[in-house]
DNA sequence: ATAGCATATGCAATAGATTTGCAAGTAGTA
DNA sequence: TACTACTTGCAAATCTATTGCATATGCTAT
């Protein structure tokens, strides 16, 4: 009797990194894959929640410090006293903020690779990753002088 | 008989803001001006103590964010779980933090303003700060294959 | 399909950063 | 110099993140 299982998405990524294809890992993978905001702990906690699939705050840190040393995500901060975290494969954008009402807009910008390599070479510092984000209001903010 | 008091530095300069000048928001104002990278709050504690200056913990929290909301500090993170504070007047600087030893340089690149036009330009997004930093190796530390 | 084992998770406790309430102290003004 | 509003110190509370340990589970080799 053949019984719908959990799909084996994720599955192979994760089994390619040495992790274990778990409900909760599986689940934020999804979770990440389907947001164009980088997101922090609890937002993922919530989202477990309501996937149904048993998590523990504990566990969610424990999922995205091993995501983030595997290379799978990208821990970032827009200074909030916390941390946020997208897929790594999210490569060559940064983030527009906005201070009034929170949206997160995702620019791109191709300067920054050549910028690194003028670092190496004028200062010997070997870049291996860098954070850029913009702060300010964005258009519909702006507008109502907000 | 004239006594040696308190210079006055930093005390203008904290009225302009409306800001008393305290014993502790002098000397946390001369700190940062003597320091060439970000400081956290213990740091800053610590040089108090060392100072004979009288200060808590919290009252520090409360010095930095004020500082920060009158715009006389920054506020910055390297991703380390908690804040940095530099003075906002050091202008047009970003970071080159080594994760290895920890040193943190500065770097000078003015593509950014020209950025932040064309940001405004494209998207409509006013941007009114920004955080660039880049992680990676020192010229020491990527020598000794650390 | 299953046993065995190393890895993951849940829970509770802990650590560290930051905030807050409140009473007492003090800078700036008249 | 006295007054008042702003600051501070202290303790307690929050919040983010980490850790220990016993239990549960994914994965590999039968």
């Amino acid at each position: 009797m053949t019984q719908v299982k959990i799909k084996h998405d994720c599955k192979l990524e994760l089994n390619d990194v040495a992790l274990r294809a778990t409900p909760a890992r599986i689940a934020v993978m999804k979770f990440l894959e389907n947001t164009t905001t980088p997101v922090d702990v609890q937002m993922i906690k919530n989202y477990l929640d309501k996937q149904n699939v048993s998590s523990d705050a504990a566990t969610v840190f424990r999922i995205m410090n091993i995501f983030t040393e595997k290379g799978i995500t990208r821990q970032i901060s827009f200074n909030e006293g916390k941390f946020r975290y997208e897929l790594a494969s999210r490569e060559d954008h940064h983030h527009l903020i906005c201070k009034n009402c929170g949206k997160v807009e995702d620019f791109s910008y191709c300067a920054i690779p050549a910028l690194e390599k003028d670092i190496q070479k004028k200062k010997g510092f070997l870049v291996t990753s860098h954070a850029l984000e913009f702060y300010g209001l964005c258009e519909s903010c702006k507008d109502r002088q907000n």
